[in-house]
DNA sequence: TGCAATAGGGTACCATGGTAGTTGTTAAAG
DNA sequence: CTTTAACAACTACCATGGTACCCTATTGCA
């Protein structure tokens, strides 16, 4: 069978033509909801999805689950599928889990700093700099991703990232209704920077510190920002 | 078509004759993995389970999918599944894991005490002891479960206990190796009426702490039993 | 005897037909 | 006009055949 031709970006096929057809329909549909390209409340077919990406519906069917798991559908058997609405309660509880996991594991990275991952995480706040100098935020919201991916590897901890991964696709919605802040990323370069220079120093306590006000930051703009209702339903 | 002859124990079909097969499947193989029915390492076949059960082969594929992002199972595309090894790191993790996100919900807790989950709480407590007096260990397992559970409910996150419970299954195998210990059952429900105690009397710090050395004891018990190495890979 | 190519059996993976269940509409009865 | 019952058009769910891939063991050749 020649190359299932998923509407995905090219890179990402081109580099894993080998991967799974389920893995990255469910890339694709994760990546879709994220950027609320689609919309919360909207109604998914296995069937329609899977004659619009050219593959058969049992990997749809896979991805569904997988997204099911995370909270980012919603599966009502034998009925439909539709793409989990934000609920103000699960936002919340989302944020919850999130510091406490972020900043339990950046106190643990402080404690027994590893030289490896310094250097790692030093390459990547330069690449932020440079990010944000050509004002290119989706990029930059990438190497945010990899920062906090750092940390976790850092600690040898590769379950607790994905657990944080699933619940931060709750977040990550409301990251895209109002990311374009004046100043936002350039604030939490700032942070993650003083985040990175508390471990580097070996100081589990600060660290963790910066880290709780990086997520209630990251928190606040989201009650700042005016809710437009018509992202929290179709 | 006929109920499936699942060999899940009766109680549970006469019930939910009406969930998915996959579902029950689920269910049915994570209950083997934890009990050490099905060993670490033991090679899973799609085919040779979806005959045993007497299921077609997509619902037991669609439960180790399900298994393997509970890291219950491990999947070799185009090789074979097999129950997942248990890892010393992996359970230091889950111990990790749980660790802080029992101990951040049970402060949670404690700070807005819910009458109802009180109730509910207490009623679970002397149902434990109950099970202690018949020394029966599985029923007092099933109450542990239950009590963490409510506490979970008690803060409203439906969310975090999916996750406690999804690290939780790393753990569980290893108390299976070791649980008859003497009197460990009874330091345990101790344990638990302290705990429920200090969330009563509003004391967030004392509760947590409580909870902490809870788990910590149960992870000392882990390392205190002699590890028969059978246990680990098949 | 030793090594490499190959054939066979196994796997997860994908495609597709069929089934039971739910919903909304339509038509018939009150 | 209102109510109800039947039907049609969806859905997720399950069953099953086929495919590409990996591993192993046997065979053919040096």
């Amino acid at each position: 069978m020649a190359i299932p031709k998923l509407k995905l970006n090219a890179h990402y096929i081109d580099i894993d033509k080998n991967l799974s057809v389920a893995m990255q329909v469910h890339y694709h549909l994760r990546q879709q909801i994220l950027k609320l390209n689609l919309k919360p409340g909207k109604a998914l077919s296995e069937k329609e999805l899977s004659l619009q990406l050219g593959v058969s519906r049992t990997p749809v069917r896979e991805a569904f689950i997988r997204l099911s798991e995370e909270g980012l559908v919603d599966i009502f058997p034998q009925r439909g599928t539709i793409v989990a609405p934000i609920r103000m309660e699960e936002i919340k509880e989302a944020q919850f889990l999130r510091e406490i996991l972020e900043t339990s594991i950046v106190r643990r990275a402080a404690e027994n700093v590893e030289e490896k991952f310094i250097k790692l995480l030093e390459l990547n706040l330069t690449e932020q700099e440079k990010s944000l100098k050509c004002t290119d935020f989706t990029g930059f919201m990438e190497l945010d991703e990899e920062f906090h991916h750092l940390l976790c590897q850092s600690v040898s901890f590769p379950r607790a990232w994905r657990v944080i991964q699933s619940v931060k696709g709750q977040l990550d919605r409301m990251r895209f209704i109002g990311l374009p802040q004046p100043g936002h990323a350039d604030l939490m370069f700032r942070q993650h920077s003083t985040i990175l220079e508390a471990v580097k120093r070996g100081h589990p306590d600060i660290a963790a510190k910066e880290m709780a006000k990086h997520l209630t930051e990251l928190w606040a703009s989201i009650e700042r920002m005016t809710l437009d209702e018509s992202n929290f339903s179709q």
